[in-house]
DNA sequence: CGCGTTTGACCAGCGC
DNA sequence: GCGCTGGTCAAACGCG
């Protein structure tokens, strides 16, 4: 498995090295260029004509040229790579020092500013407290013990139902009592909660899904109301989503989604649906395996922050963020890594695992050498969680092609190239990696759990490739707002 | 009139 | 046990 992760970010580091060549170094030709000269040349000495021998000793020279050019760019590559690693040595010794060792914030772009500290006591800001009390309990992916998820839960909707029952029941225990630990295990499947954070105007955010707003309310901390909807397109729909905007930057609208569809939903609805269930499936299958690899992983560049939620009062919800808003916040590279700062609300059994899908991809004109750093780490890293966590993967695709959705669409305008190779190059990683994935890392036991504790997982897996094509067909939801009917 | 929203009341869980 | 808080209910209300 080493060699092949290893492989794995070989590959990709030559991927890298196409980026690189692409985009640092755009005046000069690429490595695909090399190859189509290459290419060029061999076409030339099938040619018998006798004129195109100068032609042929020129393509050679220049072939060789290129040939240097490209070693000298792997030298720069392998140069920054290792001064990249050292940085990020430097920084990780730090922390180990001072602050939480392992981390469930996967940054693919850069996080919003810093939350300050002073608002450490509101709902929606991390605890740090309760980040050191939950480090202390060692902090993976994988939640409590309590929070043992059956197959059949997670991939069958039937049982959506059911579990809304159940949670009722345990709401009114004068219901019974009978099955109360089964009733426990399910509300938690259907509690997991993937929380969305986007810019938006508009009230809420459109996810192509109809809702009904049965409730409002204000919760401690801050002042904008958080807005309670049920999914009405079947009416017996578990679904639930809260709306609050972020005090912190009310621009960001936190979209907090609970539980499962259980009818079919409409094609504009998939963006939404395929991602929440992605990252629910990833959060649910973590909870319930030790996931030694994925730990391993972690301390091996990707970074995971214990943001917990710290809205003490709240049932304990496993939740998962995953940040689209994009927001730039400062250009030092460690804040690539940095935790969700302002908005993770915390539970204390619960960790809950930041994605931020916020990225360089929506900002911004230089792309810095620390953008390169920052790449290079971020697809290796990324490379090997998703060469070890199936659900991991269909997230992180499913994400993706949002970005690259969005990237694509602002194509128009020439400014976004860059963050949309950077998603591809990801893409390609993960794509990669589900082949490595299926034929050589399903013998690990952490697999194993994977795979048993969350069938939704293998048809994500599975489906990848039409998450991509959903999310890119629907991939505005986050630009449609003001369609929403909400 | 039907549907969705608003809003105050109620309930349950948790910490002290 | 009490108070606080989040979550839900349901009657009242508004809009098309």
């Amino acid at each position: 498995m080493e060699v092949l992760l290893m492989n794995m970010a070989d590959d990709h580091a030559v991927k890298q090295e196409e980026n690189i060549t692409q985009e640092g170094c755009s005046p000069e030709p690429s490595k695909t260029d090399i190859g189509r000269k290459v290419h060029k040349t061999v076409d030339l000495k099938s040619s018998s004509s006798s004129s195109s021998h100068d032609e042929l000793e020129t393509a050679k020279e220049e072939n060789e040229r290129l040939k240097m050019m490209l070693e000298q760019i792997q030298k720069n590559y392998k140069s920054l790579q290792s001064r990249f690693f050292e940085i990020i040595k430097q920084g990780s010794a730090i922390e180990e020092g001072s602050e939480e060792p392992e981390l469930v914030s996967l940054s693919l772009g850069r996080s919003s500013p810093t939350g300050s500290k002073k608002d450490d006591k509101k709902t929606t800001i991390c605890s740090k407290t309760e980040e050191d009390d939950h480090n202390k309990s060692g902090l993976t992916l994988g939640l409590d013990s309590k929070f043992q998820l059956s197959t059949e839960i997670v991939s069958n909707p039937s049982h959506e139902n059911s579990s809304e029952e159940a949670s009722k029941v345990q709401k009114r225990p004068s219901s019974g009592v009978d099955h109360k630990e089964g009733v426990e295990q399910k509300s938690q499947v259907k509690r997991a909660r993937v929380s969305v954070r986007t810019r938006c105007d508009a009230p809420t955010m459109y996810d192509g899904c109809q809702w009904r707003k049965y409730g409002q309310k204000i919760s401690k901390g801050n002042p904008c109301p958080r807005a309670y909807y049920r999914c009405t397109v079947a009416p017996d729909c578990p679904v639930r989503k809260q709306v609050q905007r972020s005090f912190a930057d009310m621009s960001i609208l936190v979209t907090t989604y609970e539980g499962s569809h259980n009818h079919p939903i409409p094609v504009s609805a998939t963006t939404m649906a395929s991602t929440t269930a992605a990252a629910a499936s990833m959060l649910l299958s973590g909870s319930s395996t030790s996931q030694p690899a994925l730990s391993t992983e972690i301390n091996h560049g990707l970074n995971f922050s214990s943001s917990l939620h710290d809205n003490s009062r709240l049932p304990s919800y496993p939740t998962i963020t995953l940040d689209l808003t994009g927001s730039p916040s400062s250009s030092s590279p460690f804040n690539y890594f940095n935790r969700f700062p302002t908005n993770c609300p915390a539970t204390p059994r619960f960790p809950s695992t930041n994605l931020n899908f916020s990225s360089p991809l929506v900002s911004n004109e230089s792309f810095t050498q620390e953008n390169y750093f920052y790449q290079q780490s971020l697809t290796d890293t990324l490379t090997k969680a998703i060469t070890s966590d199936p659900s991991f993967r269909s997230l992180i695709s499913a994400a993706i092609s949002s970005l690259v959705g969005h990237s694509s669409a602002k194509h128009g305008d020439g400014t976004d190239q860059k963050g949309d190779s950077f998603s591809q190059n990801l893409m390609q990683a993960a794509i990669n990696s589900q082949s490595l994935n299926d034929s050589s890392l399903r013998g690990s036991s952490y697999f194993k759990g994977f795979e048993s504790s969350s069938s939704r997982i293998g048809s994500s897996n599975q489906s990848s490739s039409l998450s991509f094509s959903s999310f890119n067909a629907a991939s505005t939801l986050a630009f449609d707002n003001k369609q929403g009917k909400n």
